[in-house]
DNA sequence: GGACAACCGGAGTGTCCAGTCCGTATCGTT
DNA sequence: AACGATACGGACTGGACACTCCGGTTGTCC
């Protein structure tokens, strides 16, 4: 269907494309998705022509961040909820996805307000990572270990929820940690 | 100590200082802190000229609206500390807190990126609400009504996040009486 | 009702930043 | 080595937006 057949890029510019969304990744997620694009191609070691060349609007490189994160996430969903049981699962796949998407909702919310459908671009991997959490879901609901009533939506809400916690916090771990025993706790049938 | 000894403000003057508040409040709450400065002013029948005298700055604008919303979330933590039970007040206050505190985070998020120390400027009225929950934590923790390690910056914490999961839902009450029920059942000891 | 200060409006200014354009450099191929 | 295609850099453009300035208006006090 995406009628994107590419050839293959040449040397300098795949290695360029590469270290531009690395260094971009790295400046959005540490200071925020305001830092003008000037900054990641000086970063980057490259001027702005070959950034936008590669990424032809900010939001497009907004994505292409967001993209990689999201199916390095999906991933280590699917590493996760193939060991261990149920439960266990469940709370390591929570814990995982919490701790790796900081500043992730800011990025969605920059997109949204740009006009981005971000259902639309992101679908493929954020689909994949809900459907693994569903699947967690209920079966750590089967097994006794989560509140029957949650569903999806509220899931996704908490994981929302607790990453700004977190973000809230230093990072000293002790206080992360009783965060996680609250929210857990809450999320375990009464 | 603040030498901000005023002479009153002419009517007109106090009016549509009044109105660029109410305004100001309203649509940074309901589209974002990145609404223009000029929008703002029509919206409230005045030029830019006028706002610009009330509120020096754009950020200025901005805590003048945190500041009064804060104060208005300090008096009905009051009321709601004084009356009932300790624990049902901490849980009320919480809701309270959580409810009307919707987008509050963008607006110190953007006044922090701005150089602004929101501790110092915005002192007074979260300073009185924070010794509140204090006094309010303690209580309920006393009551064996929350988990004891529980400490404020951690309460802190989860009050903001709480509010981000909200955020994530629609308006329909039921998902978000849900996660309240998560929450709350998080706190209480195990 | 008149005179003065206080206040208003909105055109104008400076700045910041996303995105373009084109002369130059680099890669890959024969 | 030499040539065409591909990619690079960064000066430049256009638009958006916070904030200023000043001629005109309105409130207030005698």
């Amino acid at each position: 269907m995406s009628g994107t057949q590419e050839r293959p890029l040449r040397a300098d510019a795949a290695r360029n494309r590469a270290r531009v969304l690395d260094v971009a990744t790295e400046v959005f997620t540490s200071r925020g998705v305001g830092v003008p694009t000037e900054e990641i191609a000086r970063a980057a070691g490259v001027g702005v022509g070959t950034l936008f060349r590669h990424f032809p609007t900010k939001e497009a490189l907004l994505e292409a961040v967001m993209v990689r994160r999201l199916e390095e996430m999906a991933a280590m969903t699917a590493r996760l909820a193939a060991g261990a049981d149920r439960a266990e699962a469940f709370f390591a796949c929570f814990r995982l996805v919490v701790e790796r998407s900081s500043g992730k909702n800011e990025f969605a919310q920059a997109l949204a307000a740009a006009g981005v459908d971000v259902h639309a671009a992101l679908r493929a991997p954020t689909e994949e990572i809900q459907t693994r959490l569903a699947a967690l879901l209920s079966a750590a609901q089967q097994a006794g270990a989560v509140r029957p009533e949650l569903c999806l939506p509220e899931l996704l809400a908490v994981l929302v929820g607790t990453g700004a916690m977190l973000e809230q916090l230093g990072p000293d771990p002790a206080p992360r940690e009783r965060i996680f025993e609250v929210v857990f706790d809450g999320l375990r049938p009464r």
